[in-house]
DNA sequence: AATAGATTTAGAATCATTCTAAATTTACGG
DNA sequence: CCGTAAATTTAGAATGATTCTAAATCTATT
């Protein structure tokens, strides 16, 4: 664990959101100026391999990353492009059944409107995971 | 309806799996010799547009096209990389809860190791879609 | 302090995709 | 039919994200 691979390590960890490598990079040189896009590449890429990160696929352009391990899916703003993370109660029981009996891991993406942009109030989303 | 989108649509229509732009380009020109990438490219979004198909992403690299409109997952084999198509019974109306009512599409990725990897027979996958 | 191995760096290279501008096709009104 | 406008296609350049490369630096072990 290097300083350059921690500090990654360390952004994505502490976001709130789901950032792109290219944020992870804007991030990281504001702790170690020096860092190359290259190694937040090469840490990303280690990271989820030891799965200690997880990557998710952008709705368009570039991927993004993920601290939590705990499975969930994201839900997707068609109108204002949030993200928000949810939190399937049936369907992971479901995946079992279907897959004989175990899986790694899955990635959800649901494409919806918000609530904020629906013009509601904050219905039945899950906490954030 | 030009003779290339067709060309397009019905690649994507008759594909038994599922192809990524590239593969619709040199499948496309079996048929259309002069055809474009850039048209390729063209109709595969207007397609998409017009609810004709659906793009996924890929697990890497480039997205894939899929011409089925009922809801469905994928299942990707982490081992020989094939992808399944399956169907989960319980999971939409979750959704339909969760995100408070209404949901534009989802797009579910679920990697595991498949049947013919794990040596077992063909558990309970569900017919393709 | 010497060595080997891993990591980092900067920038070039690659790959998928989008853009551009010119050429072609299509549809419609005269 | 014929002309015109709009849409589509084409080839190739441009872009953007990511990967690769080779040299430099760091780390750990002696």
């Amino acid at each position: 664990m290097t300083k350059q691979k921690a500090v990654v390590l360390d952004v994505v960890r502490s976001a709130k959101c789901h950032y792109t490598a290219e944020e992870v990079y804007e991030l990281a040189k504001l702790i170690l100026p020096g860092i190359s896009r290259a190694t937040v590449y090469n840490n990303l890429h280690a990271l989820e391999r030891e799965e200690m990160i997880r990557r998710i696929r952008g709705e368009d352009s570039s991927d993004r990353y993920d601290s939590s391990f705990l499975p969930h899916g994201h839900l997707y703003c068609t109108e204002c492009h949030s993200i928000k993370d949810f939190n399937p109660r049936t369907f992971p029981d479901e995946l079992i059944q279907l897959t004989g009996g175990t899986f790694d891991s899955y990635e959800l993406r649901v494409r919806y409107v918000c609530p904020d942009c629906r013009g509601g109030g904050n219905e039945a989303i899950s906490d954030p995971v």
